[in-house]
DNA sequence: TTGTATGCGTTATCAA
DNA sequence: TTGATAACGCATACAA
């Protein structure tokens, strides 16, 4: 039936004008009279034509309104984590109003995929903090593409949005130790990817940025504390973290400072197990301040991050790039917010 | 410093060569000698090239390498659903092969979007079974593009991606039956878009497919059972539909049939809250065999449906029309499995 | 194995 | 307010 699409020529001689007129009237960028605009538009309904060709207005224009997201792992794992999806949020909003939409990307670079090298984008986020970041960031700039980092260290001159991790959490632990807590223990996300749950020794490497700044922060106030890192930040994870920590031979600790809200609710439910009442017994603390789907009725203590913000941010980063401006990094402060997972440390036996 | 990026042109020049080898040095689509590949190469390094630009490559070879997902809800509570992010997961897989990668879009054309009009995608996928579905397919069937639908009914000549939703549900109410039970509550996913949670009556319009054809599944088995809808997959809406359930005034149903797992881990939860044990007192059971983080000890016995093979199926279904191949739609059956949250009936009183 | 010629469909610029 | 012209950067058919 189709024997080729239309094209704006097409369409022009058959409103029986211009290329240029036609195309003026489906980018508005030009007035055109509303006899000329009724022609077009007619002729373009009775070709079937529904606009410009994308792939070439983006040649000419040299803008495809795409933005590249760009994750360090299995992108099924991304959406697990509630913080991340609240980024995907705000980076979506903020985004919009450039007429851009999300490619999603992997770090991987696995040969097949359509990846960084290949993808007509705009400009680039790149989110996470592992060593593969270095390369994409390369790749990224080396074609010139714009880019923004969330959570991650990629020198001096690619804006970045952070968050004072290490604060934040500094001041979970002073608010514990102000209800006289002494006896505290950590519970971490992982140390570095890949990484299997376990006791954070001294020696053991931490190359997850924020895993490293929040327990930084945890240790800042309690320089001792036993730390025990989780593979992720899931309830499932918490929850062995939790058992592995109260099951610790020598005395219980009064409190536990999550890295995440998931991990808390998780140490939550090993309490629970273990008999003991939280907060009576045993306080815990969360990070970020997301809900928690059925943790109620318990409103976790945590530190409210700005995720959606964050996004948000990232997002307003790449547009004020995009414009010409030189993107600022930005450092986001989270917010104590008070639950009913902390209280008054138990008298000392 | 650069004035303007360099071009395979300005890379065969400086090679020595003509631009169109100059290109088949990248593309690899024809045999180059080695010591041209090398100059070629070695230009390209020195001009900082570093790769055709896919917007020109694209309009030449009609193919952007991008491929559309189209979301009837905020982007931020789609993958909310752990569902729809194992989908996604199947879906990266299987269009990674293309060398495509996944463009979210939503649904909602709020004017400004890059939205299914002027992305360049080679392809879509539409999930969900809204009304807005049907507008969504006429812009992308409008331009021309393959598109294949999850989990809604788009008419004869769209490839589509399903699954036996109402015999799956029958077989987990035949389940119950053979336990004997008698009594017995449905707790279901949204009526439709923007619902609130409330009793499904005899007059409530239920405009989405996937809630319609499982709570026939049930009545199948349990013509009178009475139905509660939720306001989304999510176990504190699982809490409250149970909730209203178990205080509902009369006999208590000795089961509970919920539509997905994430409601049936509330309705654990509001069990125990009143007092009963699962499954001695009340079974329960649920749909689509995800993990629920944070659920064990239990096991619910639900209705396994492969998600991640249905996000899989439509990035193959995308790789057929664009290969030239008629899609066909599949059908997707799901696995019953049991788990510890069912058990026989409780004598009658 | 390499080079020549052409057009993909659009829009920016400028002149009328 | 409209039209003519010239790229945008590349990949392919075909000739050499």
């Amino acid at each position: 039936m189709s024997t080729r699409r239309a094209t704006i020529s097409d369409v022009a001689r058959e409103a029986g004008v211009s290329p240029s007129t036609a195309s003026v009237v489906f980018s508005g960028k030009t007035p055109v009279s509303d006899a000329t605009r009724r022609r077009v538009v007619d002729a373009a309904s009775a070709l079937g034509y529904t606009g410009p060709d994308p792939r070439a207005a983006s040649l000419r224009t040299g803008r495809s309104g795409i933005v590249g997201v760009v994750f360090e792992e299995h992108l099924g794992t991304a959406f697990l984590d509630p913080v991340k999806t609240l980024m995907m949020d705000g980076l979506t909003e903020a985004v919009a109003p450039l007429g851009a939409g999300l490619l999603l990307l992997r770090d991987q670079e696995t040969g097949q995929g359509p990846s960084l090298t290949t993808a007509p984008l705009d400009a680039a986020v790149l989110i996470g903090c592992s060593g593969l970041l270095r390369e994409s960031l390369n790749t990224v700039r080396a074609r010139g593409i714009p880019v923004v980092v969330i959570e991650g260290d990629a020198g001096e001159d690619v804006p970045r949005i952070e968050l004072d991790n290490r604060e934040a959490q500094a001041q979970a632990a002073r608010h514990l130790r102000g209800l006289g807590h002494v006896d505290v223990a950590i519970v971490t996300l992982p140390a570095r990817t890949g990484w299997q749950r376990g006791w954070v020794l001294d020696s053991t490497p931490i190359t997850i940025d924020v895993t490293r700044e929040r327990l930084a922060g945890a240790r800042d106030v309690y320089p001792d504390a036993v730390a025990y890192a989780a593979a992720g930040s899931f309830i499932d994870e918490g929850l062995a973290a939790g058992r592995a920590i109260l099951s610790r031979p020598g005395p219980l600790p009064t409190a536990i400072l999550a890295q995440s809200d998931l991990l808390a609710a998780g140490v939550i439910r090993a309490a629970e197990e273990a008999g003991l009442r939280v907060p009576e017994d045993l306080s815990v603390t969360g990070f970020d301040g997301i809900v928690v789907d059925g943790l109620a009725p318990y409103e976790l203590t945590t530190l409210v991050q700005p995720a959606a913000e964050k996004g948000r941010a990232a997002g307003h980063a790449v547009a004020a790039m995009l414009g010409g401006a030189e993107a600022v990094s930005i450092r986001f402060t989270c917010a104590f917010r008070g639950g009913n997972t902390t209280a008054v440390a138990p008298a000392r036996e």
